[in-house]
DNA sequence: CTAAGATGGACAACGTCGTTGTCGGAAATA
DNA sequence: TATTTCCGACAACGACGTTGTCCATCTTAG
């Protein structure tokens, strides 16, 4: 019984896990802000990263997203008012319009992954480099296997009606 | 040198420990839903902490929580109608309005740290007793000491204007 | 004690975001 | 060829958070 003693409230560990993952974003956004990229969201590296390399249209990346179309299409509107994607027609099917990351949008995705090793690089010097390993080999087995259901944007929820 | 090879990509851990998070706090509110509390939001469970067992008056709350007070008020106003929440008159300031989790609210909040517990036991189950402390005690140290700043809302954010 | 300032709560207007509903044009299928 | 499916756009709506305003009340300075 002993291994039970003192053992942290059970909300500790989904709290912690939170708080690090905010952190985390939050100093990517500051540091990509500092980079050239300021007016990004939080969540638009998932966006970008649904979008993928090749491009897609509004109604996959709704599908991808996990949200309506339209409501990808509302968010393609900004983005390409920003300047990190833009549309354009498909030859194939004159229905489609292709959206693709600009080269600014493609550079933010560059950035990302430059930022995310560096503040990987951070905990490792804190933790070192075995139980940055350990923790992420156990989270990849506590956690589903294809890390790319980005189903995200309005995960916190509405109230529903009335 | 060899220590750096195979690592992992930088966005890896971040994105797992959302992936984490966002398990628990899914595994959590279906079973809320099971056990008498369908109607939750994900974030709720940090309101009740906000509003904490001695009550709050909403602009307190507004605060607690990093939004305005009317936000503050109209959650309270839905959490009202919910029956999680009562407000009743502060005898000392007629201003002030105290709010206060009802039983129901206060039902809510011991089903979910139950539901904690039992979160954290299966992970335990899989990791490890020793693990998931190693994991707890690591996150602690890459995150903020109070695990009390609840400023959670509308945090993916907006766009700004324009 | 009184006048000025600060605070709490409510109401209203606004913008963003996601939703459903609808529609016309284009492609796939029977 | 005719029907069905799919894409993208427009419109209306509800939820949520914001600022601005207002009044009532508490606090503080003089």
């Amino acid at each position: 019984m002993s291994s039970e003693t003192n053992a942290p409230p059970g909300f500790e560990l989904p709290l912690r896990l939170f708080m690090a993952f905010r952190e985390m974003i939050d100093e990517l956004h500051a540091e990509l802000a500092r980079r050239g990229h300021p007016n990004m969201r939080p969540m638009d590296g998932f966006v970008f990263q649904a979008i993928g390399p090749y491009g897609t249209t509004a109604a996959e990346l709704g599908r991808r997203l996990g949200v309506s179309k339209q409501a990808a299409g509302k968010t393609i509107d900004a983005l390409e008012r920003l300047g990190y994607v833009d549309r354009a027609a498909d030859p194939r099917d004159a229905r489609r319009k292709i959206v693709k990351l600009t080269a600014h949008g493609a550079d933010s995705l560059a950035k990302s992954a430059e930022i995310f090793e560096e503040l990987r690089a951070r905990w490792v010097r804190t933790l070192g480099e075995k139980r940055v390993r350990a923790l992420e080999s156990d989270l990849r087995r506590m956690t589903p296997d294809d890390y790319f259901r980005v189903d995200v944007p309005g995960w916190f929820g509405d109230r529903g009606g009335s």
